[in-house]
DNA sequence: AGGGATTATCGTCGTTCTGACGATAACACC
DNA sequence: GGTGTTATCGTCAGAACGACGATAATCCCT
């Protein structure tokens, strides 16, 4: 009962050209220098933890209001060894957010950027953090409106479309993906504009109030 | 970033006379002395999170055995000032039993009892915990098999409707529910005995190798 | 201006799932 | 054998869903 070193690590999804995207920073001190790791760091002295995954999230992405996107605690990984330097024990998070400008690089990571999945090798026991992140996003897409958590403010129904079918890896029909996004009551909300773009002008949506959907949005069967 | 202490804290559910309760210590030690309050300990130097959820369970109840029950980790609580010995922060895991005999004191708790909900006040931020875990069990009975973890290893499907009875403090039609469980692929599995008592003998079951319900089971509307 | 391509949105139809509830079965007890 | 009690099976109307046709509203091209 001595003495632990706590971390957090951000498991930060997004949506770009129709894929999942992860955002990985690859390491400029040891241990690991050089391979991409899941973004994080220390948990100062006297800071909670969400303030520590806010912080880390700000500093290695540039995203200063988490309002737009999705942050939440996802799981804990205390396993002894899992790091060299020590008994370290990582509080993970998960991170949903909208498509971004290019990433900052942090400092203690001599660069960041963008990786649609599955990304290449990581550090640490990160591998196994990004799949539970990854797993718990698309249970989550399922009886949630955390889909809306990848698109900006305002969003047509396509683009929510675009996002299940990049998180669940599988095509939707948009005419029954309409009925049920705008049927299930406080998904989403109509803002009266319509957005122009190819074909016939979408109207535009923002996120209604409801968090849980009775009933979930199903999921195609196996893959 | 300097040193955290670690604990785990166990929020143990079960149903006893058709209610749920959960498993309180009475503390032997300050801080809180003598108030009521999770069972849990101080995570060894060297020792797994997991392991030492399971260490606790065995020490504090006598569970030896987990294959009976369920046992998960529920979320990482690491407020600055939630422990008045300094900074220390608690991985909370959820374990989900079948009813037992009378649990055993622990090392530094002078008693141990099964609470019905809500319970007394709680030490530390433990009303936070309990509550996140009672609500992480009320979500995870609609679509996953875990209710069969309340239920010893046979059960009836009457048993298996008081556990959901009471985790969401309703009624549930018996004869939908009896048809829900047993046309669910992979839910409950006969054993081809039947247990008698009051009224027609039941069926007994087992639990099934599905852990996801698809599609899940419906908790009536708002209480 | 008009035709084609493209995407959004509305309907329809048959199937499945659900909730409400009647009917029967299989015991224990008297 | 009758009665009470619980388990299990059926039925039926309404809701939800998957598949897919039909129409609407725009842009682009000629």
């Amino acid at each position: 009962m001595a003495a632990f070193r706590l971390t957090v690590d951000l498991v930060v999804l997004t949506i770009r050209a129709g894929a999942l995207n992860v955002l990985l920073v690859q390491r400029g001190i040891p241990p690991y220098q050089g391979e991409w790791a899941l973004p994080g760091g220390f948990v100062l002295d006297d800071e909670d933890l969400d303030a520590a995954a806010v912080r880390e999230l700000r500093e290695e992405t540039g995203v200063t209001a988490v309002g737009a996107g999705h942050l939440e605690q996802l799981r804990t990984y205390g396993a002894p060894g899992r790091d060299p330097r020590g008994r370290v024990v990582s509080v993970a998070y998960l991170a949903l957010l909208p498509d971004l400008p290019a990433p900052t690089a942090g400092s203690d990571a001599s660069g960041a950027a963008w990786h649609p999945l599955p990304g290449p090798c990581l550090a640490f026991d990160h591998r196994e953090i990004l799949r539970d992140g990854v797993e718990r996003a698309r249970a989550k897409l399922e009886y949630t409106s955390l889909g809306a958590a990848f698109c900006p403010a305002e969003f047509t129904i396509a683009e929510l479309r675009a996002v299940y079918e990049a998180v669940w890896h599988t095509t939707l029909d948009p005419r029954n993906f309409h009925r049920k996004v705008t049927t299930t009551d406080g998904f989403v909300a109509p803002t009266g504009e319509r957005r122009t773009g190819v074909g016939r002008p979408a109207e535009l949506f923002r996120r209604g109030e409801a968090e849980v959907l009775h009933p979930p949005i199903m999921r195609p069967a196996r893959t």
